[in-house]
DNA sequence: GTGAAAGCGCTAACAG
DNA sequence: CTGTTAGCGCTTTCAC
């Protein structure tokens, strides 16, 4: 039964082999300097013929560091995570680092008890995309002195190391753009406002119609949860006003589409009748049609830069946490049209 | 520097503590059943008073096993390889494994990489999602004799370990309910032709035509990439042709999607002027307008299957490769209509 | 039932 | 520059 060894070439194979002390085998493996390029030379050729791996399990217990990093994310289910990991990985796989996903499936309990295991041992660092309520285990992750970041989670005046995007500054600008294009009356689907981006997102919007001097009607705003049939049902709502809206700006591209939806199955043109605007820009938003204008979150560059930042955290624990705010940006596509175009041809 | 370790509470501080030996504390936590019941008591109590957590790292190079399952996904952009995950990361969770996630990005090298790294050491069992090419690195799976299971791969005559769908039954059953609700000239947008669950879908599309009598005009059949933009432009070709399909079949709900905007901005409706079949039943399926009668893939459930499947095979090694279909079913929505009623309105 | 002892494969001082 | 020597925390025989 001990046939499980048998396949697994260790450091003392190749020391053996390369008539060197195990020692400095595991300095070439760990481009240690102090090694004469010679036998480096030699062990490396020796490791490669013999099809050496290094294991991991073994490193970590002596090095006192997993080479893990723990990925908790809400969920796999849209694009929208799926980039930042994407840029993550980039990042993590450069520094020969892993990845463990945790999924909590928004089941709240789920967040704070994986945090607590995971804190103990297998990683040496921890990411945490859209974390719900960082409060509960924060405590946790200062005792065991272990690195995280955390990603695109906007609370307020707290001290974690985080990243992000100016949502705020994007709500800002999108509303700008709609008003540029003539837009007077714009409909508003919030997302979920127990997330600080939301929040953020909604302040953009109202505070680029009061630096417009356009009265802002509540009617107009409706309370979403940046998910596609609550996008339908709240642009429904907007197209039933007695004075709808002639645009809409949904605080994510899954609630864009729905309202796209509704606003054909009530016979109305895109953007001919009514212009929308997204928030995000997922790969979806460039596929649809019309193809969606949307204000783009650099999901990719976000999980890039909080990957690095975890590393940098590793190297020098004593690093001050560091909140970093990526810059969103407008891309226009087809979804809008200016109100001049419309008045005409009405 | 030691401080690392400072936080760990070990095994040998729980045995101190208990006033036992730590072989007495190791055999409790792997729930050995030699222990009396009032010591495995008390060293229960004592692990959760101290707030002890096994050491992944130490238990994996002791045990020769790393309680880690690997899993390479091509992707995480859309909602399918999600909903994948979910099932496997439910009944892996549960038997206390941890996923390591893999992430090729479709880099065709990359995939045969990551298995050889991953074949030594780091996991128990690989899951594979999607594999290209598993050729490639069989031999490599199969020498270092660790486990694996292929997800819906397609390959015939393989002596392989998958799960996957009744992906030729499944476009059989799409086909024949649009030749039940009188459609004759039936489009068809393949997936991307070199995986065989694309073929199957297909094989099962002119099955049910041929089994109807229905001749099958090959220009109702376009190539497509299982991408919404090629949806879009073959759905574009297919209502170019001189007579062009009453119904059009996509072998994935996000191809579908693309040939919905197609179809829409030809200025036809859905499902009035023209009918919509797509594959897989991916949330969205539900969320659209109207929404998508599709060929339901269970993925969850063939997650779960495949997480299954591993696990009994690391617990039995002898346990030979098994192939495991599971059933799709189709799921009536609003995206498709008799061409009777067609008739009638015309 | 319980304990003692021998590693798992590797890193990290410390010598030389 | 290279080798020696301790462990890292745990599982696993093998005794008692």
């Amino acid at each position: 039964m001990r046939f499980r060894n048998s396949g697994n070439v260790t450091i003392i194979d190749v020391a053996r082999e390369a008539g060197v002390s195990y020692t400095t085998v595991s300095r070439v493996i760990n481009n240690n300097e102090h090694v004469r390029l010679p036998t480096r030379e030699r062990v490396m050729k020796v490791m490669e013929s013999l099809g050496y791996e290094v294991n991991r399990q073994a490193r970590g217990l002596a090095g006192g560091r997993s080479n893990i990093i723990g990925l908790l994310v809400p969920d796999l289910g849209t694009g929208y995570i799926g980039e930042i990991v994407r840029g993550i990985d980039a990042e993590l796989g450069a520094a020969q680092y892993d990845l463990m996903l945790y999924t909590t499936h928004q089941r709240k309990g789920k967040e704070a008890s994986y945090v607590a295991s995971l804190a103990r041992g297998s990683v040496d660092g921890l990411l945490l995309v859209l974390p719900r309520n960082p409060g509960a285990y924060r405590d946790i992750l200062n005792r065991q002195n272990i690195a995280y970041i955390l990603i695109d989670h906007q609370g307020i005046g707290e001290a974690d190391a985080a990243v992000g995007a100016t949502n705020r500054q994007g709500g800002y600008d999108a509303t700008e753009y709609l008003l540029r294009l003539g837009h007077r009356r714009i409909g508003f689907i919030t997302g979920t406002l127990e997330m600080g981006c939301a929040q953020e997102r909604l302040a953009g919007y109202q505070q680029a119609l009061a630096d417009r001097g356009v009265c802002a009607d509540p009617q107009l705003v409706r309370e979403g949860d940046f998910h596609q049939p609550r996008g339908y049902t709240a642009a429904l709502e907007l197209l039933s006003l007695p004075k709808p809206p002639t645009a809409i700006f949904a605080s994510n591209d899954v609630s864009a589409f729905g309202a796209m939806d509704a606003i054909r199955e009530r016979g109305l043109r895109i953007p001919d009748d009514i212009s929308v605007v997204g928030f995000d820009d997922i790969a979806q938003a460039s596929s649809v049609r019309p193809t969606l204008t949307t204000v783009r979150q650099p999901l990719e560059q976000m999980g890039r830069t909080a990957a690095r930042l975890l590393l940098e955290c590793l190297k020098n624990p004593s690093h001050l946490a560091k909140r970093v705010e990526l810059a969103t940006s407008l891309i226009v596509r087809e979804s809008c049209r200016s109100i001049e175009t419309l008045t005409e041809a009405a």
